[in-house]
DNA sequence: AACAATATTTAACAATAGTTAACGAGGAAT
DNA sequence: ATTCCTCGTTAACTATTGTTAAATATTGTT
């Protein structure tokens, strides 16, 4: 969840009527949605930025289709909600859809309320361990990214702000692999050897703050990147 | 995850013809299929058991709805799938089913292929939050590839990613052949004659770590690559 | 048996990561 | 304006992980 307690909407449409007016019912539902017309720039949107809570992605669009999007976008996260829209109901469709990792497959015309609902099933599940503002449990943790606090039992850790954004990554892609381009790409803005070793010594301060809590585990993943596993 | 490998099932359609085609399927698919006919027999089964990983429920059932009966569930918990099968496609029901805590809501008729897709999104997510993927035995070991850890009686050993990685292959293809050249392209991403070499230092520490049980074994086909045997 | 190909093992080496501390830019306090 | 403080970066050193090399052993072929 980003630092808002809106949701942040990823939107590629190309159909501008449709887009501006789920943009428009969208955040009159209180989300924070931005809109893209073509599938590169809906690419370039996501990864520059860290925060996005869900994509809703038009199949056919210029540039590049939703299919080819998300399957990119899954090779990195594989945990941000993804649901299609499409105009044609083909049933071959609906099944790339999942196949390539979606969450949900919506066919046009559909109610605002329907989408609206499904929205909020599939977000329903991330957020079971992800606070609704911005707070992430971390086995006996608690992370306010909004406040940059990091709380265990009793005491608590006031974190900087590269800190609580590497620590906010490792949280939404939570007992999975972040890789270090990634990292780098979204908190950094470029991947180069001394970035890399600045990364590695904010990693050390985290699982520095980390080690009360034998079951909360930030591991390497030599030569890629790192996880932050919770035994359960 | 319940105890098997089997994705187990709790299906309730009080239509017999859909429930038995229904249930046929879904055991064709490898799933462990329990099929109830109406809302209270459902409701039973699944406060008998506590291993269900799926609920697919008709909504028109006699003696209990599906709505009601997943309102019910869903108090004692939280984090169970529940797809909604129905009949009529009225906006206001599917609605009330994601209300009620669905993850997912089918209008009659559907495709079985889209059910499955459906069903691997929503078990995708319970997947990816609990972080729950692989845990091998290995004769007297356990080997939880998550935590590249493997456990033999007290002991324990933290592997190295590629160990792991490499241990992890061999366990999916348990007193099966691994060729060299599908471990090296699937670990190594190529396969020539130094990585080749690289990989039989793997083979030789992990046979290493494997040698307290002498159930297992560890062993190479000339020519062709590795089998990872467990007498019994 | 003699030979060639393949596999095992140990050690040297190279690349990646972990840790601690020094450094420097920029803001806040004096 | 000067000093102090915070924070991110860079540097230096150590540790871990993975690859290459080299010496030995095993297997299959002629």
């Amino acid at each position: 969840m980003n630092s808002s307690n809106k949701t942040k909407i990823l939107l590629a449409e190309d159909d501008p009527n449709l887009g501006i007016v789920l943009k428009e019912y969208l955040e009159l539902k209180g989300h924070d949605v931005t809109l893209c017309t073509d599938g590169e720039a809906c690419s370039i949107a996501y990864f520059e930025s860290t925060d996005f809570d869900l994509l809703i992605l038009d199949v056919m669009m210029p540039k590049k289709d939703g299919f080819t999007l998300a399957a990119e976008i899954r090779k990195t996260d594989k945990r941000i909600p993804i649901i299609f829209l499409t105009a044609k109901s083909m049933n071959k469709d609906i099944l790339k859809g999942f196949k390539v990792g979606g969450d949900d497959y919506m066919t046009k015309p559909f109610s605002m309320e329907e989408l609206q609902m499904r929205m909020n099933a599939v977000l329903r599940r991330v957020q079971i361990q992800t606070g609704t503002n911005g707070t992430y449990k971390i086995g006996e943790y608690e992370f306010e990214y909004d406040q940059q606090l990091l709380k265990y039992k009793e005491d608590q850790n006031k974190l900087t702000t590269k800190e609580a954004e590497l620590l906010k990554l490792l949280c939404s892609n939570l007992n999975q692999l972040v890789t270090r381009e990634t990292a780098l790409n979204k908190i950094w803005g470029e991947d180069d050897y001394f970035k890399g070793r600045s990364m590695d010594v904010f990693i050390a301060k985290i699982r520095k703050y980390l080690n009360n809590d034998p079951a909360v585990e930030l591991m390497n993943v030599h030569g890629t990147g790192f996880k932050l596993m919770v035994k359960s």
